[in-house]
DNA sequence: TCAAGATATTGGAGTACACCAATTTTTGGT
DNA sequence: ACCAAAAATTGGTGTACTCCAATATCTTGA
């Protein structure tokens, strides 16, 4: 049992905007994407969309220019948009932990989480641009997938932008109880991705083997001014974990 | 002494097309990312890089949206836009191992390079898209930088897409040659990236202890129509490679 | 019947304008 | 001087149109 992408837990993934005028014409492509059509079958033509949708032809252009970018088309001037060979079309995204699990028909979960608040020190420091003396919020977690631990991930957060006791909240979404008590929001992630190995500690709390491979992945997040919120560290059983990713040729 | 980033040696990336009005546009504001402008200094506005290029606003703002995919920029609706923070820019992207090595001051190479025929098997033959007893392409390489081994690499190639002799040219990149003389050109990989342990003849190869930590990548290549042309499977060394990625946070 | 040339179709790029939402600056009142 | 409201600015989305390049289809002539 293998799974898959790059994630973070969700930061309000779910924040609400008006639907744009597009949106509508985006899920009927791709509805058509995963429903009927085979692969290098001939999607309708941008203006024959345009005239259906009732919108311009740029709009139709947007929608595609991202489904082309997703690799779900690709596009022939002067023949038309195809469908693209069935592949595992998931693009590089900020997707959740708890997502990934649930759309998998999993229950995501948390054991031996604990919560303080600690110097930074150098490294966690110089991650969140905070002074080592500074006091962050030092989280430590083991991940579950239905009770079976996939991922130990200690996360630091600067303690001035978590005020008050967040430890009821931490056997749920992290990020959705930042969002909603501080309105930490995440923009970006930088990721390091180490192949290692466990060390008995680590093996302990994984329920695997000593000296397993195993994934580490350090992790800064940011919002969208750019200041560094989240300093995280997470050890994935390499067994039960392995990263797909689909990579393209940039159009541009 | 670590390296990173998903690549792809190099396939005919420097495909020419004439110059789009707004490639002038988006040279002066990599200038002003790559030069003087601090983190957070903000960037003239849409409409008057529009007036002072003589462009529509759209055209500046589809440059926009391209720097902001790629990270050097974030944008604040009734603020403006503004430099991110510095950071290694490098988004999910096909780029080339010669060319991450060459960039890093280390010459890229080979040893140990040998190429036969054999039947696909089960694996590579559903990899491929061929049967199980068509013949492939087998080419064994450890890639090297500065001389030292990195990575462990078998390459298998559909034979009727390359006929003939390849092994004189497989000290250079491969995909320069195969576009070269078969005009195959890569569009599209699909990755998959697990760890692992080296064992004994994997590590000899590397020059690396037993069982030390590593990465493993299985490849498939798909060129521009979605055919299946390569399949790799590389080992590399944990202790002098991992990934940098950055994550957004989709604007859509 | 086949091949070459002409025409039509389709994606690629761009213009000029409109309106809306979010943020910043200015203005007016206390 | 400070605060609230109004106005201005700036990014976000969309319309309707134009022209060009690449490909597909049709027409004509040998």
């Amino acid at each position: 049992m293998e799974y898959t992408n790059f994630w973070l837990d969700s930061w309000a993934m779910t924040t609400e905007r008006p639907p744009a005028k597009s949106d509508q014409l985006r899920r009927h492509l791709v509805d058509l994407l995963v429903g009927e059509l085979a692969p290098h079958a001939r999607l309708p033509t941008e203006r024959s969309l345009a005239e259906e949708f009732s919108v311009s032809r740029l709009t139709v252009r947007r929608v595609l220019d991202q489904l082309e970018r997703e690799g779900r088309v690709y596009r022939v001037q002067g023949s038309g948009t195809f469908v693209s060979e069935p592949r595992i079309h998931k693009s590089v995204e900020l997707t959740s932990f708890s997502e990934d699990m649930r759309s998998r028909g999993l229950r995501p979960g948390s054991l031996e989480v604990s919560c303080e608040r600690i110097p930074a020190g150098a490294d966690i420091g110089y991650a969140l641009q905070v002074s080592p003396s500074s006091e962050v919020l030092h989280i430590r977690r083991v991940r579950t997938a239905d009770d079976e631990p996939m991922c130990l991930e200690h996360s630091y957060l600067p303690a001035e932008l978590v005020p008050g006791d967040l430890e009821p909240e931490l056997n749920g979404s992290l990020y959705e109880a930042l969002s909603a008590r501080y309105g930490l929001t995440l923009h970006r992630a930088e990721q390091t991705i180490k192949a290692t190995v466990l060390d008995p500690d680590e093996a302990r709390a994984l329920h695997a083997p000593p000296f397993s491979p195993a994934f580490l992945v350090q992790r800064i997040g940011f919002d969208a001014r750019g200041r560094a919120v989240e300093r995280a560290d997470s050890l994935y059983r390499g067994d039960r974990y392995s990263y797909q990713l689909t990579i393209y040729r940039d159009p541009q």
